[in-house]
DNA sequence: TTCAGCACTCTCCCGGGGAGAGTGCTAGAT
DNA sequence: ATCTAGCACTCTCCCCGGGAGAGTGCTGAA
């Protein structure tokens, strides 16, 4: 595409995303193309809008862009948008006094994300592909109940009360958790699929049972945690004026198994992610973009942090302080041992 | 007051939860009161509105509920409303296929009751008013760090990352661990605090003051873990179509430090409370009712539960069906020991 | 290729008028 | 003493038409 068209609409993404107002050409020509006519750039946005990357509500109205031009848009003539000081210290005071549990973690994480991108946010809680424990804890509650903590690399915690078959004293248990501790401390999920499978029946395969499971469920991230922020930012934009919309957006945010897919859609793909609008798979996401990267204390262990927004969205400004959030959490994780 | 105008008041309410119209004279004349003139209700209609009980939009509308109609009605009309089977149903599953950790279980229990109310819900955490220590365990991480797991009464988990002035091995800890559970275990934060004042400075002091620092967060409820569910019921009630309204509500469920006032409310009132539209202390909540009730595995260990909707609400549905939830909600805390 | 000029289109806003719903009041019936 | 029928009145809601304003596409000249 020449360069001038690419200026237009750039100018024309830029203008449309700060004052939500389909741009015309005599606004263009003032602010931004002084030297043209606005004839002219009447006609370049008509060729622009041929092209599928400009619309309008009506026939008399100025342009907006679609969703293709938002992707041409990202792809092509996007730059991050440097970060205000005051910002970047807004950051770095909401990590450093986040709570040092995953949960308070990825909860303060998310908050911060809606808080400098003026939209709502999504976070999901780091997890492991191979997940190696750390330290494996059993305590009696009942003659017959066990509650197992399983410290996991990155102290990740994770509990469940096992009903036992046999009743346990906690002596047996301590002895146990020895045991256990001295052979599978620092070892990871295959290495207890195979103490179990040489185990002979009784207490220690039932409980070895249960690691593993918990194990498992850790390493699908079935049951993880999700969390999301900042939808009250959302009702700010006038996209959401009519509730309607906004009904669509909670649906997706607040039913688990939508954001566990929306977030699956990162694995595999590059370290940052946009989807734009009709490019989302679920049509509740309409008219809305959202924006994924990755965060987490090691290389092993990551989390999907992401803005929801209008597609109408300051995608450079929301790209840089969202990857600077996660730059500063990953780090704040790796040094607290979150 | 009168029977009759009792009556009156009550089919207000009724039409006007179901309806969202103000309700006139004929309709009530038609629907309830078939051997009254509508001349009749409607000098009925004029007393209860001297009386503060009812107003109108326009001289010329149908009669709404004012706060204090609502506050007569909840007080003095209300009887509970039977929940149906499939409701009952419906609960009985969701909380039964709960996680069997805290915080699975009250967004679980946030989420049904969600549902079962059609309106937005929170929920905190049960909270101890004196915490006892179960179980505690200590784990190295680092030379210089210690990760104190508190398992407390009630079977809640409390982690925390401690950074110690001088290094300790695992083996010293697991010595140390085993002191203290002999010393601590079933004991309150009293003990840990006498342990304190008596232990020499080092190591174990160090700890033990974290110990109780946790503790105390624990007793004091500030960190306490409280989620919101539902908002998207909201938005289909009609005083919710201009999302301005939901923007308040909406800042007053992701502002945790609102909720804790909100829920703080119940603390020393009876086990239902209900706060109708200009008794709410944040002027947010204005058109907003809140019913809350507690729950919890025992009598020592209580969260708060509520349902956040328009003053225009089912309350003796609401109210039901809030109860109902609680009451399986702790049963089932108490079964699986969360 | 660019630009000035012009006719055209469409939205938004405003005011008027009619339909409809509901009220308060009064005089008569029970 | 209480209830009821009737009536005039009030107010909202909705529809309609017209004028202002913004922006376009097109055309012919520089």
């Amino acid at each position: 595409m020449e360069d001038r068209k690419q200026a237009i609409l750039r100018a024309v993404v830029h203008e449309f995303t700060t004052n939500a107002v389909p741009v015309g050409s005599q606004a263009l020509q003032s602010r931004y193309f002084v030297n043209l006519s606005s004839a002219t750039i009447r006609s370049e946005l008509a060729e622009l809008s041929d092209l599928g990357y400009l619309t309008q509500p009506h026939t008399s109205a100025g342009r907006m862009p679609t969703d293709s031009g938002y992707r041409y848009f990202v792809d092509f003539l996007m730059d991050l948008e440097p970060i205000p000081d005051r910002i970047k210290g807004f950051i770095a005071d909401e990590l450093r006094t986040a709570p040092a549990d995953v949960q308070g973690m990825v909860e303060r994480v998310a908050m911060t994300v809606a808080a400098v991108t003026q939209n709502a946010s999504v976070a999901s809680a780091p997890q492991g592909s191979m997940a190696r424990i750390k330290h494996l804890d059993l305590v009696s509650l009942e003659p017959k109940e066990v509650l197992l903590i399983l410290l996991l690399e990155g102290n990740l915690l994770r509990q469940q009360v096992i009903p036992t078959t046999e009743p346990a004293t906690q002596t047996q248990l301590t002895r146990l958790t020895a045991r256990l501790n001295a052979s599978l401390g620092g070892r990871a999920s295959d290495e207890a699929r195979r103490h179990y499978d040489a185990a002979p029946l009784g207490l220690e395969k039932e409980l070895l049972g249960r690691v593993i499971a918990v194990l498992d469920i850790y390493e699908k991230g079935s049951e993880s945690l999700v969390v999301h922020d900042g939808v009250r930012n959302l009702l700010r934009h006038p996209e959401f004026a009519e509730s309607s919309r906004v009904t669509q957006v909670l649906e997706v945010l607040e039913e688990t198994r939508y954001l566990t897919i929306l977030l699956r859609q990162l694995i595999g793909e590059s370290d940052l992610q946009i989807v734009i609008g009709s490019e989302n798979m679920t049509s509740q996401l309409q008219g809305c973009a959202v924006v994924l990267t990755t965060y987490g204390p090691s290389e092993r262990l990551k989390g999907v942090l992401g803005v929801i927004g209008p597609t109408r969205m300051a995608y450079s400004q929301t790209v840089a302080r969202l990857q600077a959030v996660a730059r500063g959490a990953s780090d704040r994780m790796a040094e607290v041992g979150v």
